[in-house]
DNA sequence: CTGGATCCCCTTGGATACTG
DNA sequence: CAGTATCCAAGGGGATCCAG
């Protein structure tokens, strides 16, 4: 293995329920931050998203996402896998083929995930504007300061 | 700056509205990957949970946040407002006075994040129940081998 | 075909010191 | 107070070779 031993405090203050927004600096070691990252992870989402669709093999991922190193693509399938998210299937023949596929719990995590990503296109827009009037701006003030000297 | 020049392909393959998940693939550098990366930075998330419940200054989301360094803050707040998702406001007196607080863009996307959040809240119980299998799984796996040898 | 093991580069980010 | 500039160590991740 690679990373084996972060164990991780898990379990961390406040039972659920009482989850308050403002608490999240508090646990930014807990279960919520690994899980974000997770999803968060660049490799994590393509794969959960062509998943969505179908089982997929592991080459069929590996040309499907392209870009990808296949050091990348296991890794990845191993932790969607310990966290339960994606299922692992081989098949005992020569030569070896292995399907992975969305648990159920996947899957949930896929339309949610989905409500994020909407949110991203609806915005996109908006974002892209903001970016040119930040970058206009600065290059104002980077000329500006180069006039000074 | 440090990473001034990524200038990023922003607009990529097909005019929104005709969005397919399946797609994700095929624009893992557009607008959609960037957002989503911001939205998954580690810090970008504590920030923007601060900032939801009242406006802050530097230094208090540098005592708040706890752990992160003034150069991580510092361009994590670039970042964000760059984005149109932080407003920053400076007063002109001594000493200087810096104000950060969410733009309604901001605000929006934060109770975006947040159904992710309650997503992890709720099937964290699982992923750990998930997790704690594997483990003990790639133990016993370990153990054979051991033997084996 | 499905990975595990290695080498190695290069980015990310912490620590520190300096400015307006 | 609110940053900027530099230096530097640790880790992520690509490329490659090898095994079952």
């Amino acid at each position: 293995m690679e990373e084996s031993t972060f164990d991780a405090p898990s379990y961390c203050a406040g039972t659920e329920g009482e989850f308050d927004v403002a608490n999240w600096d508090s646990r930014h070691d807990c279960d919520v931050r690994q899980i974000l990252d997770r999803v968060a992870d660049k490799w994590s989402l393509l794969v959960i998203a062509l998943l969505e669709r179908r089982s997929l093999r592991f080459t069929e991922l590996k040309r499907e996402i392209d870009g990808i190193s296949q050091r990348m693509l296991t890794q990845t399938l191993r932790h969607l896998e310990r966290d339960g998210l994606v299922r692992r299937t081989v098949y005992p023949v020569v030569p070896p083929r292995v399907d992975y596929d969305l648990t159920p719990l996947g899957a949930s995590l896929h339309s949610t995930i989905k409500a994020l990503v909407t949110w991203t296109e609806e915005h996109q827009r908006e974002i892209a504007g903001a970016r040119n009037q930040y970058d206009r701006r600065a290059d104002d003030a980077a000329l500006v300061a180069a006039a000074r000297a």
